[in-house]
DNA sequence: CCTCTGCAAAGAGGA
């Protein structure tokens, strides 16, 4: 027998399994696999092939949760080694030598030239340059000589212009049945390629390179018959080796092991005695016994083999366990995204209806022909037309792409890619290989820096650092730390004036010995003093990291220090990056880059986080790490930057976003609280409020005023809390600086995260400010919280500033239009720091536009409208007068662009009109995450899932393609909140 | 729902 099977009962090694067509079956369970029992549970989905009812020896393939997939590089390591494994999961490795690291970067250009060759065709002397220059960035920061890869490469790489087929390269796959995903080199023929550079071994290749390859070959066995060929690359020669028979079994056992591994039920023991032979070479040792001694884990040092390099430290307990709980957050959060990734990958496979509908929700996006194909840089730039739609994708992002006549019952295949343009009815893409007439596109979302995370959260165990420590003992207890001398400090040559607090933080921040906290709320002039800072600090010869978790927050500070000519370095991607600061870029300063690295010279480098965080950095050392909106990032995202540093000054502001946290779990552990937030708790002496505001006028800023700061804040002069528009009034337009405009409409679809209506009105709006008012285009900004609403308007109002609210944080502008979309199920703004920052960009103007009536909801919009009517500030407006809009909308928009001199294209208002049908409330009742589940009416032989009786009316359908009774799968998740079979987060709507 | 971004394999030794 074979197929995918749902345990429903277990007793002793026999399991009662129900079939995907309702059929129970008993299975006994033998060695080897009999050693996975006890990690088998209830409703668990297992993938089984077997001759008979038994599953023995190497017979037989028993996949634990298949639709969870591992990589095969984890594999392939688990099977060497689970511990190996292990430690690696734990983000416990250690940076190579510096001699095998060079080697590496060495192994990554030859793939990028071996990838041009097949996907393109062209010569290898074309490539070289080419390559070392997309990882000139990369060479720089690891101290690699550019002159000597380059030899490398002209000497060795040459033996590849002897291939004369090309081929796809660098494959995508997904293997839903053995629970694998992985990506090898290339497909020639008919033949899987995989290059390696090692020493080219007599007859068949090397052992791991072989595991490697049989298992891309059983993962594609299903969809064709690959012959798999190595091919080593080494001084010059070229040899092609194939691969032995190697027992499948074995690399399907290690696998639930990694598997069991990455979802916390299995901690591999050290490896002893006799068994512990591989040790000797192993690259993880150091890791493996820092992870033993330090979390006390399987900790049995008279037996241990690894005696000769353990110091037998035994690490302070609290630490130890405080940091098991940060990693089993970060792996919460891990699986929670893996799973996300996982619902939308099975576009590749799941029937017509499950892409339809993704892409309804904005959540696909579908092809409709190849508009042009050319090949830049080596790689090949796609351009698409689509069905006009409006979708959340957005240019930069990273995608997947699925072939749409390419679909496969098990196995997928996809290409990754970037979104270098989008419009509402074409897409540009670029990716390593030619791509179809006709593709899916969904978005890239295992992005999760998880890794890095844990290796931070990791190396504060033995950190005994001031600043660690402290951070460390505020986790058990409150801490007062003595008072800060600061009164005798003074700053030489300062930018600008300061009021008396901002003087006050400044002189804090500079004169303290570890660790010190800014909160700066909306326009209280909190990037000016990070300017500052530096400023004085680079002044003082200090070498300091100034880091924040978004590179908009990063550019924002670059471009000030930019304009006050403060030299800087800017880490990261060029095409991540404001262009405006390219010349401050790693790139463009590598020498001054070097210089910082490697020597006590002083300097400011500018870094998101994540970028930071990279084994690459571990070992540069500032003398002071500031981090910028340090309440948006999590504390592990903290902690990458803080490491690297003696001092910290953290500056945020926690009544403002905070992290986004996906999964229940790491919420449960806090991972969603900022060390910012943590410490303006927990640490005493450490912290100042600023409380002047230069930017609000203060009808603006009396409401989040009182609602999220106590009412503390206070306008920094009677001009600013006074400022507003010269004779503002128009149509919709009041003549006081903050309106709450009301769309009388209950025909709105509530589920929606576009609304027309909304747009309409901003689109008048915005034509009566620069039309009828003459009012700066650059003055204006436009803000709501979904990324479609985002794509909607910018398809209405090209060339205006229109972006989230999460991206408008840290902005601010004279004229703010929000809609709120008043959205019922998401509780996008009952999150009430979300609306705080919403409400507290203008500066003269604020324009809030709601749809429905709001005051009868429990959502803190509420109180905003109930505020607003008491001030006197609501307009209300019935839903003909927005539909009238509609007729003049070409008009409008005409006319707006013809005052800004700007030649615009008429749209059809239809195209944005979403049809209520398309997301209609009987059709779909559930959620997971952004993922609805399919409410059908289903056919004759679809049994429920949880009861294994036939469907006869409705039935649901989860993402992972299990079907339910509708009334069962909602009695089971008044009790749970994951689908039985595949446990995908899964909600009930209200209403 | 909103954000971040690369991903996975790259490498040594060696049957």
């Amino acid at each position: 027998m074979e197929g995918q099977l749902i345990v429903q009962k277990l007793s002793g090694n026999i399991i009662d399994c129900m079939t995907k067509d309702n059929k129970m079956i008993a299975i006994q369970i033998e060695t080897p696999w009999d050693q996975l029992l006890k990690f088998i549970e209830k409703y668990m989905l297992l993938y089984v092939k077997t001759d008979e009812a038994n599953i023995v020896g190497n017979t037989g393939l028993l996949v634990l949760d298949p639709h969870h997939l591992i990589s095969v590089t984890s594999v392939v390591s688990a099977l060497v080694c689970p511990r190996k494994n292990y430690v690696n999961f734990m983000g416990a490795e250690d940076l190579p030598e510096k001699a095998n690291l060079k080697r590496m970067m060495e192994g990554n250009l030859m793939h990028d030239i071996f990838s041009e060759k097949i996907s393109i065709g062209c010569e290898v002397s074309e490539s070289i340059p080419r390559v070392l220059d997309k990882m000139k960035h990369e060479l720089i920061s690891l101290d690699i000589n550019p002159q000597e890869v380059k030899e490398y490469l002209s000497h060795d790489a040459k033996v590849l212009d002897g291939l004369s087929q090309t081929g796809q390269t660098e494959i995508d796959n997904q293997n839903w049945k053995l629970g694998l995903h992985g990506k090898f080199d290339g497909i020639i023929g008919d033949s899987i390629i995989e290059l390696k550079t090692s020493k080219i071994p007599e007859s068949t290749p090397w052992p791991d390179h072989n595991l490697q390859m049989i298992t891309y070959m059983e993962m594609m066995r299903d969809r064709e018959d690959f012959q798999g060929k190595v091919l080593y690359v080494n001084n010059g020669n070229m040899g092609l080796k194939f691969p032995t028979k190697y027992d499948f079994s074995n690399l399907i056992i290690a696998r639930n092991y990694a598997y069991l591994v990455q979802s916390g039920k299995y901690v591999p023991k050290i490896l002893r005695g006799n068994e512990a032979k591989p040790c000797k070479n192993c690259f993880q040792k150091a890791g493996c016994i820092y992870l033993c001694a330090g979390l006390g884990t399987q900790r049995d040092c008279n037996k241990c083999s690894h005696e000769i390099l353990c110091d037998k430290v035994e690490y302070d307990k609290t630490s130890s366990s405080i940091y098991l709980k940060m990693v089993e957050a970060i792996t919460g959060e891990q699986l929670e995204q893996i799973k996300l990734q996982g619902a939308f990958s099975k576009v590749g496979f799941v029937d017509n209806k499950y892409r339809d509908y993704l892409s309804k929700q904005g959540n696909a996006l579908i092809t409709k022909k190849k508009v042009y194909e050319d090949i830049v840089n080596g790689e090949y730039v796609t351009k698409f037309e689509y069905d006009t739609g409006i979708s959340r994708f957005r240019k930069g992002d990273f995608i997947r792409i699925y072939p749409l006549k390419d679909t496969h019952n098990t196995i997928t295949i996809f290409h990754s890619g970037i979104i270098t343009k989008i419009s509402k009815d074409f897409i540009e893409v670029v990716t390593r290989n030619s791509l179809p007439q006709s593709v899916t596109i969904i978005q890239s979302v295992t992005v999760f820096q998880a890794t890095n995370s844990k290796r931070a959260v990791y190396r504060t165990i033995t950190d005994d650092s001031t600043i660690i420590s402290i951070i460390k003992s505020t986790l058990h207890d409150k801490q007062d730390l003595p008072k800060l001398n600061y009164e005798s400090v003074s700053m030489t040559n300062p930018l600008k004036q300061y009021n008396r607090i901002q003087y006050q933080a400044l002189q804090m921040a500079l004169s303290t010995p570890d660790l010190f906290l800014i909160q700066g709320p909306a326009g209280t002039g909190k990037t000016s003093l990070i300017i500052e800072l530096l400023n004085q600090l680079l002044l003082q010869n200090k070498k300091i990291l100034c880091s924040a978790y978004t590179n908009m927050a990063v550019d924002n500070v670059a471009k000030n220090l930019k304009s006050a000519n403060i030299p800087f370095i800017r880490l990261g991607n060029e095409y991540s990056m404001d262009p405006i600061i390219h010349d401050h870029s790693v790139m463009s300063k590598s020498d001054e880059f070097k210089d910082i690295m490697n020597y006590n010279n002083p300097g400011i480098i500018l870094s998101t986080t994540s970028t930071i965080s990279k084994s690459q950095y571990d070992d540069i050392w500032f003398d002071y790490v500031l981090l910028d909106e340090a309440a948006q990032m999590t504390e592990p995202d903290a902690l990458k930057a803080i490491l690297l540093g003696e001092k910290a000054i953290l500056v945020g502001d926690h009544a403002q976003l905070q992290p986004i946290i996906l999964s229940d779990k790491a919420k449960s552990l806090n991972l969603h609280i900022s060390l910012f937030e943590r410490l303006q708790k927990a640490l005493h002496g450490r912290f100042i409020l600023l409380t002047h505001q230069y930017r609000m006028n203060d009808e603006i800023l009396k409401f989040p005023n009182e609602k999220f700061y106590r009412g503390e804040l206070k306008a920094a002069s009677d001009k600013i809390a006074n400022h507003q528009l010269d004779h503002f009034e128009g149509e919709l337009i009041s003549n006081s600086p903050y309106d709450l405009i009301v769309i009388n409409d209950d025909s709105l679809d509530p589920t929606s995260q576009v609304n027309f209506a909304e747009s309409r009105l901003v689109i008048k709006l915005v034509h009566d400010l620069i039309v009828n008012l003459g009012v700066d285009k650059t003055d204006i900004g436009i803000i709501t919280p979904f990324r479609a609403q985002v794509a909607q308007l910018r398809a209405l109002l090209p060339s205006f500033l229109i972006d989230t609210v999460d991206r408008f944080q840290g902005s601010e502008k004279e004229i703010i239009i929000f809609s709120t979309i008043t959205p019922l199920q998401v509780p996008i703004l009952t999150d009430e720091r979300r609306l705080n920052v919403a409400l507290t960009r203008a500066r003269k103007k604020l324009v809030v536009i709601t749809s429905n009536p709001v005051a009868d909801r429990k959502h803190l919009i509420s109180s905003l409208y109930k505020d607003a009517l008491k001030r006197n500030h609501v307009i209300v407006i019935d839903s003909t007068y927005v539909s009238n809009l509609t007729q003049d909308l070409n008009k409008l928009r005409m006319s707006i662009f013809q005052k800004l001199t700007m030649k615009i294209d008429a749209i059809n208002p239809d195209d944005f009109i979403i049809e209520p049908s398309m997301i209609s409330k009987s059709e779909f009742l559930i959620y997971y995450n952004s993922i609805l589940l399919l409410r059908t009416d289903t056919d004759s032989d679809v049994k429920c899932s949880i009861c294994r009786q036939q469907i006869t009316d409705e039935g649901i359908m989860c993402g992972c393609g299990y079907f339910y009774h509708y009334d069962h799968l909602i009695d089971w998740l008044r009790n749970n909140n994951t689908c039985p079979v595949c446990k995908h987060k899964l909600s009930i709507v209200e209403g």
